[in-house]
DNA sequence: GAATCTGGTTTCGTGAAGCAACCTTATTTA
DNA sequence: TAAATAAGGTTGCTTCACGAAACCAGATTC
């Protein structure tokens, strides 16, 4: 692939694209936000070659993304764990998925999110003025920070 | 690379995944919601390769995410736009963008988004319940729909 | 002490991702 | 009329992402 990076790209969501934008790692932390830990268990759940699933989890470790944590008795047991900083992907996960049932739902049921205390489903997630009023694309003024422009889209 | 597809996924964030998550896609359409909609533009703003972008256009298109509107007087002239289902990735770029603004920040400024309204920049995206309470990923009961689990995260 | 579990690493082959350069067709502008 | 621009298509090449399977080593279990 000889894939371009964007480590240092000025673009915030190229930056994000950088450190979970493959095809493997924001699944590998999906499957920690419903509970995996386990080496074997993530490569279980996803049918990921092992090499892959390494070289993955190495990196997210990397970035802080998650944590090995040692849970052996005498080593030689781990568990990955997300970090504050994996577990604030929520929201671009609960975006992706609620994107996904909107336009490409699935016959399947599949997996139910709701709020644990009250047991009511989630609202749609929007983005909000500091008021919490819905915005929608048009209303949100797009400007670089040094010259002036805001597109119409 | 003999990816990995996951159309037929019974995860809504793999389909997602499916539709917009190579490292090319989605930037097409960031770089959209900032106003670009002609081939070359696209091309110049985001350094793509003409054949990778004629691809993903493509797909972007077929996958009804943008649409090729003829804009020539005598045809041969033509812009992509935001269907309805583009903006709808509106909260996914946002999400991303916030995640990189506050676990990378960038010393450089880069975009400033705000409410065109008022100004005001806009509020941090976050997960709610229905009325509009922010939750946390403990918070949100994730539970398969046909048995019982919810795990701990 | 043999088998098994866990968490990997190594090797190898394939194909797809990516880039660059050149070509085409049509339109617009100088 | 010549040139430049727009929107690609095509080819050729390189490299790396991915997958499969084998191998490995420490700990535990039988």
């Amino acid at each position: 692939m000889a894939r371009k990076r964007f480590d240092d790209s000025n673009c915030a969501v190229a930056r994000t694209l950088n450190e979970v934008g493959d095809w493997w790692s924001l699944l590998i932390v999906l499957q920690a936000m419903y509970g995996t830990r386990r080496y074997v268990d993530f490569q279980k759940e996803l049918g990921i070659a092992r090499n892959i699933l390494s070289d993955r989890l190495d990196r997210l470790v990397e970035n802080e993304v998650l944590r090995k944590v040692d849970v052996g008795e005498h080593g030689s047991r781990f568990e990955y764990r997300l970090t504050d900083k994996g577990r604030d992907l929520f929201p671009i996960v609960i975006a992706m998925r609620q994107w996904s049932e909107k336009w490409n739902p699935c016959p399947e049921p599949g997996l139910d999110l709701r709020d644990r205390a009250t047991g009511r489903p989630l609202r749609q997630l929007c983005v909000q003025d500091a008021d919490g009023k819905p915005l929608t694309i048009r209303e949100v003024q797009i400007a670089d920070r040094n010259t002036e422009n805001s597109p119409e889209v």
